[in-house]
DNA sequence: ATCAACTACCTAAACGTTTATCATCACATC
DNA sequence: GATGTGATGATAAACGTTTAGGTAGTTGAT
């Protein structure tokens, strides 16, 4: 049949929908008899409950999202990983939001999505990019906690948040490059959008700075297509093509290859290329690459504990008729250290991979 | 405050709840000045339907569901993409379930997730792998629409079902290695479970027997850790290494190029390799790799938009009195061609990839 | 025998929507 | 003046759960 409810399981048992409601979800005021009872017969006549009922009924709320922009980037899959692995215990639905289209931010989906989340009741959000304003206002109001990731969170309200130490990170990657003996950099960067831009870049900079470097910084759209044509509008106007390459992430490397691959531009040697974000492949490119690895699943893994804890502090409070809003302590704005994996790509001839 | 409801809106128009859910949906019986009024309230008190209370009374279904294993395979990037651009246009939410934990592929996870899925109302399911009867039974007792992609549907009820045509891509690839003149063939494959190995093998075993090759299938599990072993376990005791290398996917090619690395085995000087799955770094390994391209994003779009035309005509049909369970068209069966892209694993010198 | 304290269970009212049914009003028609 | 006809809106009953408040029945102490 295929839509049996709870009263139906009522009437084959003879017992009222308050004894099988309770049996079912494991309660106590039921005798053990009953209990089977109802189990038999809820088996029996296929009875599975009514998420929506329910959550209407207790007021629950049962997924959490996670906002991205552009699934495209593989880092995503790490992330996702850790993400479920912190949950896994507990009960939510991990749902992927994706304020992209075709792989290009869109502010008005980014509203449908907020809209949307907060229509059903979601219990949490991890965003991986800043959100408008008026957005984090309203997941606010509506006490939906909120955890970035790799991303800033407005100054307000100290949201909690997860990032590489990436300033750091950039240090790393500039005193590795200095030690080469290279003087002449160019940073291949995606929009301030992605907030991690401003901390990647005041490293390099930095950096740069204190080992008498020069660094041009170049922005590109945060995708391939764009990072190629980008480069390649650059290179064609520059007097003399930069010493090192340092791809600000992952697509952006992928389209700076391309390039590279078709102009002959040979690496390290005419060129030494540094990328962020460590990925499968990257050891096995010609040449092996040199990146700074985020361990993205640490970042998943951490920010999924997060917004678990917050959440279920939020559901305590609430209970003790105290207050709906999330708490967001202050040790919650946590940084994961980056480290930097050297392979071929930077000049250097070791590779340190191990094989496993 | 974060809580109003209809009543509230009601309350504060003068108006009844009728009405006002009336003038929020857009439906006729409401005269353009109380829909006004309705809607300046509803934005002022800051009135945000309730998901869970729509659905339970209207009985709809409001999301979609993607069943996959381990997400780890960026063949699932494109899979998603190609879902997510037919579905667009449709106001359902799209969520990923992953049936796999660690990356291992959990049958108990797929029961739960079913469950779930069941419990929450799910419009409809499009699953990349075969799912166990009693769960293929299951949704289909209650009425979900299953659409199976790159994964065979059981025979029974003639579920719709996209697939890449796995037996002729393998035809083109056992072809193209037969011209290169290899005669000692190794089929590095996952288990049955995904079912595209069925017909990729046979595809691999015919051409293997026309052209008088000998062809070696190697079963590992389907992660990049199990490929490694796997064939370094094989290549210990075999008497000399195959000509050929064919990895049934990506995560199995990654394990192997890793293993044939850590040997240093030359590619394609000692053994030929040529992988199923194109992916974005494929032009830009060391060498650039021979790959059968699936167009997963053309299988993804295909999917997406046969699930839909059946949810809708379901949801047509069950309006009109009709039945509940979901119609299947023969049509429905669907086959994506896949093409082979010749790059230089293979041994062949060209490289046909264009730059953009 | 009375009362208290359990245990096991029931009845009925919620939760926030949508909608079938009914009511009212204005206007037109005869 | 009686009647019909649309338009607009109200009332109340659903949808499938959970749960507050209550009632029996049993047991044990007094």
């Amino acid at each position: 049949m295929g839509k049996a409810t709870i009263r139906d399981v009522s009437r084959v048992t003879g017992l009222s929908t308050y004894t099988v409601s309770r049996a079912l979800s494991g309660a106590p005021g039921v005798s053990a008899d009953s209990r089977e009872q109802v189990l038999a017969a809820a088996r029996q006549i296929g009875y599975i409950p009514n998420r929506a009922a329910q959550g209407l009924r207790r007021g629950s709320r049962d997924s959490i999202a996670v906002i991205v922009a552009s699934t495209a980037n593989s880092y995503y899959l790490d992330l996702m990983a850790g993400i479920q692995q912190a949950l896994r215990h507990f009960d939510w639905t991990v749902i992927i939001a994706d304020v992209a289209v075709d792989g290009v931010y869109n502010p008005r989906l980014e509203d449908r999505i907020v809209q949307r989340l907060i229509e059903s009741r979601t219990a949490g959000v991890i965003t991986t990019l800043t959100l408008s304003s008026e957005n984090t206002a309203l997941l606010s109001q509506w006490d939906v906690p909120i955890v970035f990731v790799d991303s800033a969170p407005p100054e307000s309200a100290n949201f909690p948040s997860v990032t590489t130490d990436n300033y750091n990170a950039s240090l790393m990657v500039g005193d590795h490059l200095a030690e080469h003996g290279y003087r002449d950099w160019l940073f291949l960067v995606y929009p301030k959008r992605w907030s991690t831009r401003v901390d990647r870049e005041r490293g390099i900079r930095d950096s740069a700075a204190t080992h008498g470097a020069h660094v041009e910084v170049l922005e590109s759209e945060n995708d391939e297509d764009s990072a190629f044509r980008t480069l390649e509008t650059y290179l064609a106007q520059a007097e003399r093509i930069p010493r090192v390459l340092i791809a600000g992430n992952n697509p952006l490397l992928l389209g700076a290859l391309r390039l590279l691959r078709d102009r002959g531009i040979r690496i390290p040697a005419d060129m030494a290329v540094v990328g962020y974000d460590e990925f499968a492949w990257a050891s096995l490119l010609d040449p092996p690459l040199t990146v700074l690895d985020e361990d993205s699943e640490a970042i998943g893994r951490l920010a999924g504990q997060t917004l678990a804890r917050i959440i279920n502090e939020q559901a305590e409070a609430a209970k003790d008729g105290g207050s709906q809003s999330p708490v967001y302590r202050v040790e919650d704005r946590q940084q994961v250290a980056g480290r930097l994996i050297v392979r071929r790509s930077c000049g250097c001839y070791v590779d340190n991979e191990r094989p496993r």
